[in-house]
RNA sequence: GGGCGGUUAGCUCAGCUGGUUAGAGCGCCUGCCUUACAAGCAGGAGGUCGCAGGUUCGAGUCCUGCACUGCCCA
């Protein structure tokens, strides 16, 4: 890699060429560790994205975390294995394939099964790489060779091997019961895949003859169209007002059907008119009240919930339509008592958006209050931590409420359920497919078409990826997982089933002991848990703090980002916006000026490598920090700075609060490494110490490219492989070391030091600034201070007059505060020394704003001194500084005073 | 209905366990193409930290109430 970088700096060829750099080389593989490693070992698992995605600003976000915190780990020595891949997203990908038959014309019932499961396979081979190519350009050093699709044959056979396991231990039944359906999409879907959306709806007030009396009794409902089902009319025991009714029966309107009041906790008399309909197989509620009340189930809907022959008159009709028409009628028959506007929850499926239908059907579930209740203890007793800590809380109250979990889908895409059946009636759960019935023994069976929900498969992941269940070193090496980074809208999809399914399937699992310590984890005493920590990344919004959505038309696109800023731009955005618990309002002129930042990184390693041309040192393959010798005040400052805010990042990606890490770096690249310390260094690179201030350099430079790195990975890879000219030590900076910060080459008499040069330079270019000196005029200055400041101005002469444009500096014998064209710290005055007239009227006016600042905290710390509360409670420190506050404020108003009396404002 | 957040500069956001003078980026104003960088340099303006109480020697930070706003669950 040559020295001549080009004068402007483009992402986009430098960052596509390292990314596939760094996977040709294989970079990230970790192959599996024989007995005897002793490294740290660090492993996470990409929460597997859908096959049929495409990268948004959430997996953006998210990878962006990930790979910062694996970069991170792995420069820190540790064994860092970062697991890829897809998950098969069941309803998704059968829609994405659905579609496309539709183009030719084609539908996939009349395919067939067989050959609708080859198509989506092809669809997969040809399309499903699209998320992670994206990955690939993002950088994420993941393990391309562990590359894990839920659909794979090792992956599917786990899966069964699970079931089987579960069904074993009386965890799985089969069952008819309500669940949440997808008229669309004609299966099952869970809970957690309907969304709930508030909108303005119907109550519908409908009166029911009583049988034999001259009486209505009137029920509220807002699906009209459910009446159809009606097995019963609900009232509430307490209820006075239907006592007389207890025992009798009512004529359902439009079906002419009789069915009986019930007496059940389902009517709730504060509610409506306090008597309600009961339609078992279509609401989860009245079909458990159908259940105590020994109550028919009447289901008046197919699967695309058209009414099915049930609905007598109604049948073929749409819901809705249906709906329109039963409202009509019971118009028309005077049996409509009231309207009321209404606001409905409704349930939408979470794929297609959809109206989710309650809907009876014969379903498996997993009984799940078993897996909970170790689930919630891991996490209780600190096995699992969770960060931020109030999605803690969150997890937990979703765990202790949870429900039986619906895993089968009417798909054809998934793993199919290892269940068969036989015309006896017998139900075998197998491995493998049974030749015959295990209780007649007739054959052929039939095997259970439904297949199983994708997140059955995906909550498997952390140890089925590892060879589950095979006993595998890899297991032994890399599970428990250390981290899972996740958004808080996946909770409970991939955390909270990862959690049960680990904790439950590891049980007795032991991770090598030895790594184990040295990872950091030897006081956890759990190793069956998925993963040791999690930490849970907010939402990315658009500019606005609106929700991103197609609907909306808001939506950015990552790639688009990453097109015209470059993706290590877009990734310092992400992480220096990423403060733990709150979203991002995704805003692209901070990711414009995140670019510009790297721009900067990107010119002054022009500089260096100008300079150490000309040199001609020959940079040090050896480069790093500890070649840096400081001789200097400013190269003292510098690795003292540079120690800090090693220090304080390392702390930060510690804690996840990826934004301080961010712009700790921002903060010493450009504020204390370009603007002060390579321009202090200038003349030396132009004099006699030239080597010595070139190494130094380098060195420094070489070390904050390492710093830089999991944050900004090409651009530092780009720069770092210029730097040893093509003969790096490492195939990659992302092998090199992390620097670590250290406490013994923190400086704080240089620190302090060099703060008082910046405040003596600054306030000279202020005056110059107010005096309306031109910029390349140079001018002379006095200062007035003591002697060790004296001293140290004196020495460093040099920086004052480069960098404030100064030519002949002075020392007097008096005070300057009272000069106009002069400022004063309680440290110095400083003059300077021209001739043109200073607007007086300006000068009195930032005076007296001066003043009046100056006395107003005057006043407050004063304040504080004379209560002798503060003084007795408050710690000496605070005190302390609280007094020699007070004292320069002194020292301050006095100086500015005389300067008001001397220009006679 | 239950729970959880947010409200700080014109805009988007930091401000961790209460402690000196509340910060950043963008935008704005002034002056500079100063040989690394105009995607830049130098200087500057701009905030009674949503409102009202309280705790404390001390509150942007803790507590209570209110207002507005967002999210999750039922």
């Amino acid at each position: 890699m040559p020295h001549d970088l080009s004068k402007a700096y483009e992402p986009g060829e430098i960052e596509k060429r390292w990314a596939e750099y760094w996977i040709r080389e294989k970079l990230f593989s970790v192959p599996t560790p024989p007995p005897g490693e002793t490294r740290p070992v660090f492993t996470l698992l990409l929460p597997p994205p859908n096959v049929t995605g495409r990268l948004h600003m959430g997996h953006m976000l998210n990878q962006t975390q990930m790979d910062i915190i694996v970069r991170w780990h792995r420069m820190r020595g540790f064994l860092t294995l970062w697991l890829p891949g897809t998950d098969h997203a069941g309803i998704a990908t059968q829609m994405m394939v659905e579609r496309q038959l539709a183009k030719e014309g084609k539908k996939r019932r009349d395919m067939g099964r067989e050959k609708f499961v080859e198509r989506v396979w092809e669809w997969k081979r040809e399309y499903g790489g699209a998320i992670l190519d994206q990955m690939k350009r993002l950088g994420a050093s993941v393990d391309w060779d562990r590359e894990y699709f839920t659909m794979d044959e090792n992956l599917s056979r786990a899966v069964r091997e699970v079931f089987v396991r579960l069904y074993e231990e009386g965890l799985i039944y089969r069952g008819k019961y309500i669940v949440n359906w997808c008229p669309r999409c004609a299966t099952a879907i869970s809970d957690l895949e309907v969304k709930h959306e508030d909108v303005q709806g119907k109550l519908y007030e409908v009166r029911y003859p009583v049988v034999g009396m001259d009486e209505f009794i009137t029920v509220a409902t807002t699906r009209p169209e459910t009446m159809l089902g009606d097995v019963a009319v609900a009232v509430n025991q307490k209820d006075e007002r239907y006592r007389h009714l207890h025992g009798k029966k009512v004529l359902l309107p439009l079906m002419q059907r009789e069915i009986p009041i019930v007496v059940d906790e389902l009517a709730n008399p504060e509610f409506g008119t306090g008597a309600v309909k009961v339609t078992p197989a279509h609401d989860p509620n009245d079909f458990l009240a159908g259940m105590r009340q020994n109550l028919p189930q009447i289901d008046v809907m197919d699967e695309h919930a058209s009414m099915n022959q049930n609905a007598g008159p109604y049948a073929g009709l749409d819901r809705f339509e249906a709906r329109k028409r039963v409202l009509d009628d019971l118009r028309a028959q005077n049996l409509l008592a009231g309207e009321k506007d209404y606001t409905i929850s409704l349930g939408k499926c979470d794929r297609c958006g959809t109206i989710a239908e309650p809907r009876l059907s014969m379903q498996w579930f997993i009984s799940i209050k078993p897996l909970a209740e170790r689930a919630i203890e891991v996490v209780e007793n600190g096995e699992i931590t969770i960060v931020p800590d109030n999605y803690r809380q969150i997890y937990l109250n979703w765990m202790r409420n949870i429900h039986d979990w619906c895993i089968s889908r009417q798909l054809w895409w998934g793993h199919q359920i290892p269940a068969w059946y036989c015309e006896c009636g017998e139900i075998m759960v197998a491995r493998e497919a049974p030749e015959k019935c295990t209780k007649c023994g007739k054959s052929p069976l039939r095997q259970e078409l439904d297949v199983l929900d994708t997140w059955f498969s995906s909550g498997l992941l952390p140890f089925t990826s590892l060879g589950w269940p095979e006993k595998t070193r890899d297991e032994e090496v890399f599970y428990p997982n250390a981290l899972m980074i996740t958004g808080f809208d996946i909770i409970f999809f991939w955390l909270a089933r990862m959690i049960m399914f680990g904790c439950h399937f590891m049980q007795g699992h032991g991770q090598d002991a030895a790594i184990r310590q040295a990872s950091g984890f030897g006081q956890r005493k759990d190793d069956s848990v998925p993963f040791r920590n999690v930490y849970i990344h907010a939402l990315v919004r658009d500019a606005d703090r609106q929700k991103m959505s197609k609907t909306k038309g808001n939506v950015i696109d990552p790639m688009d980002i990453i097109e015209r800023f470059g993706t290590d731009a877009t990734r310092f955005t992400l992480a220096a916006m990423a403060a733990p618990g709150t979203d991002i309002a995704f805003n692209e002129s901070r990711t414009e000026g995140y670019r510009a930042f790297a721009n900067k990184i990107w010119n002054a390693a022009r500089f260096m490598f100008m300079n150490a041309d000309r040199i001609q040192t020959g940079l040090r393959p050896d480069a790093e920090i500890a070649a840096f010798k400081a001789v200097t005040l400013e190269d003292r400052w510098i690795l003292s700075r540079f120690n800090r805010v090693t220090k304080d990042i390392n702390e930060a990606f510690q804690d996840f609060r990826f934004h301080e890490a961010a712009n700790r770096i921002y903060d010493f690249f450009w504020g204390d490494f370009c603007d002060w310390y390579i321009e202090l260094i200038k003349s030396r690179l132009a004099g006699e110490e030239a080597q010595l201030a070139c190494a130094n350099l380098v060195a420094l430079f070489e070390a904050s490219l390492r710093l830089l790195h999991p944050v900004m990975p090409f651009i530092s890879e780009e720069i770092w492989q210029a730097v040893y000219d093509g003969r790096a030590p490492l195939k990659s900076i992302a092998l090199a070391e992390y620097p670590q910060g250290h406490e013994s080459q923190i400086d704080l008499a240089a620190e302090t030091d060099m703060a008082i040069l910046q405040d003596l330079i600054v306030s000279v270019r202020n005056l110059r600034a107010e005096l309306k000196i031109e910029q390349k005029q140079r001018i002379a200055v006095e200062i007035y201070a003591d002697a060790a400041i004296r001293k140290l101005m004196e020495e460093n002469r040099g920086a004052v007059e480069k960098l404030a444009s100064v030519d002949t500096l002075r020392f007097a014998p008096e005070p300057l505060a009272k000069l106009p064209g002069s400022r004063s710290t309680a440290r110095f005055d400083v003059h300077v020394v021209y001739e043109q007239k200073v607007d007086l009227a300006v000068e009195c006016e930032r005076l007296k704003k001066d003043l009046e600042k100056i006395e107003k905290e005057m006043s407050g710390a004063r304040q504080q001194l004379g209560n002798e509360s503060f003084v007795a409670k408050a710690p000496a420190e605070v005190v302390e500084g609280r007094r020699k506050r007070l004292a320069e404020l002194e020292v301050l108003q006095q100086k500015a005073k005389n300067k008001l009396v001397e220009l006679k404002c």
